[in-house]
DNA sequence: TAGGCTCCTATCCTTCCGTATAGGGTGCAC
DNA sequence: GTGCACCCTATACGGAAGGATAGGAGCCTA
C-alpha cells in the first residue's frame, strides 16, 4: 500500500502511465534483451499474440504457459524470472491461490496479475498478497510493455485508474446507479449467500437485506438474486 | 447449419484448422495487403496486440474500434469491410443483437464473433444470426490468420471441435460428472430461471427439476443455485 | 434374471425468498 | 424550515426453494 509507485504522465488508452518525462527513454531501453519473461494465459490467442508484441516491440526473452501448473513447472525448471505474468483467470488459479504458489515458486518476488475484466478490488487484495503488479487488460499495448519493464526492474505498478476508490464506480455505468448498502449487498449476492448470511456479515437485519435485493433487481433488471448476481458478474462487478 | 465449411488438416493448438494441404500455401498469401479488416474488442491489449498480428504476420489492413457503437460508426463510414471480428463481450452487444447490428451495417455479410469463453450453443446461435465465422479466443494466433483469410475469402468458418456435438463435455472437466438432464437444467439456472420455468421449458415436473437442483448443488460443490449458476458461468459451461 | 444405474414422479415438511405496507432515522438542498 | 433521498426496521403473507423419503420406468450389464 505504501510503496506503490504512481507518477502519472501521460494519458495512453485510458489509462496513465507511471513512466515520467526525465527517464523514460533511458528507461525503457535499458534492459532490452535481458528480460526474462514467463507469460501465462489459458486463451491461446491472446498469449500468442501479446508474447509477439513483447518480442518484437519490447525485445524481451518471452516464455509461455497454458495453466497455472505449466507456469509453476516452468519456474521451477528455468530458474526465477525477471517478471511472471499470470491470467487472472487460468486453469488452477483458484482466485488468488494461484498467486501464491507462483511467487514461492518464483522466490517470492516478480509475479503480476493480468485481468480481463479488472475489478478495482482484486488490485488490492493481489498487491496484498504480494504480486508486484496488476494489469488490466483494458491497457493498451504499448503502455503494457513500459508496465513490464518497469515490474522488471522490481518496481510495483498499478494503473492509478484503478487506486481512487471511486474508479470502481466511474468505470462502471452499472454501479452508479447504485448505493454503497446495495453495492455491498450485490457483493454478498454474487457470493451466492443468503439474505441471513449477508445481514451477518453487514450486521443488519434480514429484512433489510430484503429491501435492498428488490432494489437490486429493479435496478439491474433482474427477476430474482440469481440473474441479479450473473448480471453483477457479467459486467465485472466483482 | 448445411454450408459450414470444416476441412480438418492440422492440430494447432488444440484446434483444427480449416486449411486444406494442396491450396494453403497459394490460399495464405493470396490476398495480402488487399483485406481489409475491421476488429472491435473493448480491451485495448488484446485488440492492439491481435491487430498488430494480423499487420505484420498477415499484411492485412486493420481498422479498430472499442464498442459496438464505435465499430457500426467506422463501418458505415469507410463502406464495408472484408472481414468485421467483434468481441462477443463488449459495450453495446447484449449477446447476439450487435451482430445483427453490424451485419445490416456491412451489407449482411462479413461479420464473426470473437470470443473469449467459448459455449459451444453460442457460435450456432450467432451462425444461425447470419455471422461468416465463430472464434474462440483460445485458438492459437497463426489460427486465426488462417481463418481470417479464409472468411475474408467469403467462407464461413468454424472450429470444428464446437461442432462436436460431446465437445463442449470433453473440453470441460465439470461437465463430464453432470448428466445430459443435469446440464439442461444447469442451464436454465444460469439465465436466472425459476423451477417451474424450468419444468415449463424441459416439460417435466417441478419436483423433478428441485431434484436435479440439489443433485447438481452438491456436484458443483454449491450451496444454493445461485452459486451454482454462478460456479457454472465461471467455469465457461454456458 | 437379477442387479445396478439414471431419470422421472410423488408427498410431506421446513426454511427462505419476494412483495407489500407502514413506519422512523439521518443528511442534504432549496 | 420543508422537502427529498437514502438508509434501516417492523409485521405479515403467498410462493418458491430446499431437503427427506419412497417408488416406478427404462436401460445396460453380469
Amino acid at each position: 500500500m505504501l510503496n506503490q509507485f504512481s507518477m502519472p504522465q501521460s494519458k495512453v488508452d485510458g489509462f496513465e502511465t507511471l513512466v515520467a518525462v526525465d527517464w523514460d527513454r533511458e528507461f525503457l531501453n535499458r534492459s532490452s534483451g535481458f528480460m526474462r519473461i514467463l507469460l501465462a494465459d489459458d486463451h491461446d490467442m491472446v498469449r500468442e499474440t501479446i508474447s509477439a508484441y513483447l518480442r518484437s516491440e519490447g525485445g524481451a526473452e518471452v516464455t509461455l504457459a497454458t495453466d497455472l501448473p505449466g507456469a509453476i513447472e516452468q519456474i521451477s525448471g528455468d530458474g526465477p524470472y525477471d517478471l511472471v505474468l499470470l491470467d487472472y483467470n487460468m486453469p488452477g488459479m483458484m482466485g488468488l491461490d494461484g498467486l501464491a504458489k507462483a511467487l514461492e515458486a518464483n522466490g517470492g518476488k516478480g509475479v503480476a496479475i493480468l485481468s480481463g475484466s479488472a475489478p478495482a478490488r482484486t488490485a488490492q487484495d493481489a498487491l496484498d498478497a504480494g504480486a508486484i503488479g496488476f494489469i488490466p487488460k483494458t491497457m493498451g499495448a504499448q503502455s503494457l510493455l513500459n508496465a513490464v519493464r518497469f515490474m522488471s526492474a522490481g518496481e510495483i505498478y498499478v494503473p492509478v485508474d484503478l487506486m481512487r476508490e471511486d474508479a470502481a464506480a466511474s468505470t462502471h455505468p452499472l454501479a452508479e446507479k447504485l448505493s454503497p448498502r446495495e453495492l455491498e449487498v450485490l457483493d454478498g449476492l454474487c457470493r451466492g449467500l443468503s439474505n441471513k448470511e449477508i445481514a451477518r456479515e453487514l450486521d443488519l437485519q434480514e429484512v433489510t437485506i430484503k429491501l435492498h435485493v428488490r432494489t437490486l433487481c429493479r435496478k439491474l433488471d433482474a427477476k430474482n438474486r440469481t440473474q441479479a448476481a450473473l448480471t453483477a458478474k457479467e459486467a465485472g462487478l466483482f
